[in-house]
RNA sequence: CGCAUUGUCCUCUGAA
């Protein structure tokens, strides 16, 4: 089943769909019962492709033949509520869940009805860090940035402490927003918690002072990352690009693109155009078009 | 008992 599972996950992950049915048929035909897991990783993948009332009825089966929905399943229906626009329900869930664990999920006017009274073999779940996390980066994306410093001191009391996702989630809204001065608040906060830096610390970072022109610090940042061996990506070399672009400094910013190349760091669509939408502003057609023919 | 599933970074219909 894990086997199983596993190659389903895969699958799913790349969209394949019909290779995915395959696995479960051939599961079946071997005697492998789908779990927990796998339930939970077909609902993901049903919710992420859009099918909502597909996810929707797989999660009532999961009800009905006795599949524990565990804080895994809550999590990846609170997570899809986030990114479907409906924040305020998917907090209400969050919280629900202290008192009526998964049975939150079939709690007031949704379309989930009548699940479980979560008797769960009498251990009920309940949100964890990825609950809150989820959450708190949609009340962040929502601009919700007061609710979601709540959200933290009351993960904070319920013993749940921060990781750098946590943290890192914080760091990218304050950069998004400039208030550069914030982000490096968090940053403090989190190193005196013993988070070192992600990659997507230094990212957000360099975003936010790519905001700001404050190229020096930006270059600073990739020597530290350097010394820690925290290898660039492409958002960290995009965000530089933007920067470069953001200040006019065009040639920079080609070089930064043949850094990349040269580093076997495959620039994407974002990359290329803002390199190709910064030299047509600088009315140089000649070296877009360029960019234009390296890019396909 | 252990192994598989969930959360954070670049991509704006860049037009005034």
């Amino acid at each position: 089943t894990v086997t199983y599972s596993t190659l389903l996950h895969g699958y799913c992950c790349e969209g394949k769909v019909f290779e995915a049915n395959n696995v479960l048929h051939e599961m079946m035909m071997n005697n492998c019962f789908p779990n927990n897991y796998t339930c939970n990783i077909l609902l993901h993948s049903l919710w992420k492709r859009g099918k909502i009332s597909e996810a929707e009825e797989l999660l009532q089966k999961m009800n009905e033949r006795g599949y524990g929905l565990d804080t895994v399943t809550c999590n990846i229906i609170i997570d899809g509520l986030c990114n479907g626009g409906k924040l305020d329900k998917a907090i209400e869930i969050a919280n629900g869940m202290w008192i009526h664990g998964s049975a939150a999920l079939g709690n007031p006017g949704n379309s989930f009805i009548g699940l479980v009274d979560d008797s769960n073999n009498g251990k009920k779940c309940i949100p964890d860090l990825i609950t809150y996390s989820t959450i708190i980066s949609g009340l962040c994306k929502a601009g919700r940035l007061d609710e979601a410093k709540k959200k933290f001191i009351e993960m904070m009391g319920k013993n749940l402490q921060p990781d750098s996702f946590v943290y890192d989630t914080f760091i990218h809204s304050f950069c998004k927003e400039g208030k550069i001065s914030s982000a490096f608040r968090v940053l403090k906060d989190m190193e005196k918690k013993g988070c070192n830096k992600s990659l997507q610390t230094y990212n957000s970072l360099i975003l936010g002072l790519g905001s700001k022109n404050q190229i020096f610090e930006i270059y600073g940042l990739m020597d530290e990352m350097r010394e820690r061996g925290v290898s660039p990506n492409v958002c960290t070399y995009n965000n530089i690009i933007r920067c470069l672009c953001d200040g006019a400094k065009f040639q920079d910013a080609t070089s930064i693109l043949d850094e990349m190349l040269q580093k076997g760091i495959s620039p994407n669509i974002a990359s290329f155009r803002m390199l190709i939408k910064a030299f047509c502003k600088a009315g140089d057609f000649r070296v877009a078009q360029e960019l234009f023919e390296i890019a396909l």
